[in-house]
DNA sequence: CATCAGGGCCCTG
DNA sequence: CAGGGCCCTGAT
């Protein structure tokens, strides 16, 4: 596979919506390591595809600004700069307000610990819509590990093979890639019936019949609605996609069983509460903000994780 | 060795 | 709206 080398280097700075927690809000320990996304010396490493081009990203923090390097082949030009802006204030919700959330609950008994750790972490998503959907499929059904191995054994086949800054790393395939593969070849792959989900997707995108901009500007409902009727999304893909992708911090109708163990110990001490009776828990105790909230008891857990052994946690991983 | 659930979803009846 | 089936894999 040939290995792009991205040589051409320019910077931005980009402004946040205070307060804003840099590290909790760019990299998230709870989600599954890949090849897409590195994290080294406070630094993220990512790729971003615009316009057909492919852009190698870093995003690191200097005296509370923010401040993104965006690599390339051939010097960039101010239009595709701006367009990277833009993408990154989104995708990192870096516009989002959460200072009532902050403030409303950093004495709350649950959440005062997370707020205190991690107090101005938002949602974020890495990824395009595309490139996210591609990852909820690879969760669909399986565990961490596996899912893991399907990720990468998708990216040495399609995927873009990126070297920048010093680091090496991959870009998720394009989804008119995909479209030409048969079914067979992907499920060679050993990522099982989801073969069939990634194709649908693939067409989906590459006859244009999903447009993300459109899909931004939705109210929740419909947004919900809308990213439904994509083949291979239910209500576990669609409250991430609501939550991480679009950043509805309210966003909560449905806790998988895992996330529902992890919230029930860290509410109520114990794993057994079912996870309707949490979001129900959740709906009244935080309105507005219940998703967020899991989001902080979830993060802040695995940030923890990387400090002590947590035993009942580690049973649930199973990586 | 077999059986089973797993960071779900589609389809059928 | 409930329930079976689905690729594969490590756990039991």
């Amino acid at each position: 596979m040939e290995n792009i080398k991205l040589t051409k280097e320019c910077e931005i700075e980009l402004k946040t919506e205070a307060p804003f927690n840099f590290p909790d809000t760019i990299f998230k320990p709870s989600h599954y390591q890949s090849e897409i996304i590195k994290y080294v010396d406070n630094t993220l490493y990512q790729t971003m595809r615009v316009d057909g081009n492919l852009y190698g990203i870093t995003l690191s923090e200097l005296n509370d600004i923010m401040l993104a390097k965006i690599f390339s082949v051939t010097d960039i030009d101010s239009e595709t700069k701006q367009k990277i802006k833009d993408e990154l204030h989104i995708r990192y919700d870096l516009d989002g307000n959460i200072s009532n959330f902050l403030n409303d609950y950093k004495d709350d008994s649950v959440l005062s610990g997370p707020i205190e750790r991690r107090g101005g972490m938002h949602p974020s998503c890495s990824y395009s819509l595309y490139e996210f959907l591609m990852i909820t499929v690879m969760l669909q059904n399986t565990t961490v590990r596996r899912s893991a191995a399907m990720t990468n054994s998708m990216l040495e086949s399609f995927g873009n093979k990126v070297s920048f800054d010093g680091q090496d790393l991959f870009a998720v395939w394009k989804p008119e890639d995909i479209d030409k593969v048969s079914e067979e070849d992907l499920r060679n792959l050993r990522i099982g019936y989801r073969a069939k989900t990634i194709k649908r997707i693939s067409e989906a995108f590459t006859e244009g019949n999903i447009n993300e901009v459109e899909l931004r500007k939705l109210p929740k409902e419909q947004a919900k609605k809308a990213l439904l009727e994509i083949y291979g999304v239910g209500p576990q893909s669609v409250s991430y996609l609501l939550f991480e992708y679009l950043h509805f911090y309210d966003a909560l109708d449905h806790l998988s069983p895992w996330e529902s163990k992890l919230v029930s110990m860290l509410i109520f001490g114990d794993k057994s509460h079912p996870g309707e009776e949490i979001v129900e828990y959740l709906k009244q105790d935080y309105p507005g903000w219940e998703a967020l909230a899991v989001h902080y008891l979830i993060e802040d857990i695995f940030a923890q994780r990387k400090e002590k052994n947590i035993p009942w946690l580690e049973e649930e991983i199973r990586s």
